[in-house]
DNA sequence: ATTCGTTAGCGCCCCCTGCTGGG
DNA sequence: CCCAGCAGGGGGCGCTAACGAAT
């Protein structure tokens, strides 16, 4: 079945298996037991570490961009490396025309609407758009 | 049956760079 | 010209989920 079984008594979130809340436990108590080899990191599950070991030392790019040279460690790098040849921007900010193609860079972005921001950023603001400034 | 390794996917944060507008 | 603010592109890690292989 589906049913989460498996309940962290530190944080009460529950799991589908015993090794995910193994892992999970590892979150809170600080236990990383995936050493990398060739550097002091360490990690709380296999994944983790091969994707270091990816990164930092095999260099391993298994993602290749079929448009220009670009490669990456992550299939989640190589979406979004697309974006930047495709022009698609997915992350549309509420408050003004602008829309990213990468999700924290709109959530970077927000932080013009902020209070303290708000006298040097005003948004171009459409005749349906409902925003207040006090 | 349980654990482990791998893959996949979401997210968060940071860095560097280039552009632009104001002083 | 210089500087601050902002966006674009990318690197790296945190964490969870699913699944097959190994124990």
């Amino acid at each position: 079945s589906d049913e989460k079984r498996y309940v962290c008594h530190l944080c009460l979130k529950a799991f589908h298996t015993a090794t995910l809340l193994h892992n999970h436990v590892n979150v809170h108590t600080g236990t990383r037991p995936y050493k990398c080899n060739d550097c002091d990191m360490a990690f709380v599950t296999s994944g983790e570490l091969s994707r270091h070991r990816r990164y930092k030392h095999t260099l391993e790019k298994p993602f290749k961009c079929s448009v220009c040279k670009y490669s990456s460690v992550e299939a989640s790098k190589m979406r979004r490396h697309i974006r930047s040849h495709t022009g698609e921007r997915p992350y549309a900010c509420d408050l003004c025309s602008y829309a990213s193609k990468d999700a924290y860079k709109l959530k970077r972005h927000m932080i013009t609407h902020s209070e303290n921001n708000l006298p040097l950023s005003i948004p171009p603001l459409s005749m349906t758009d409902r925003i207040e400034y006090n």
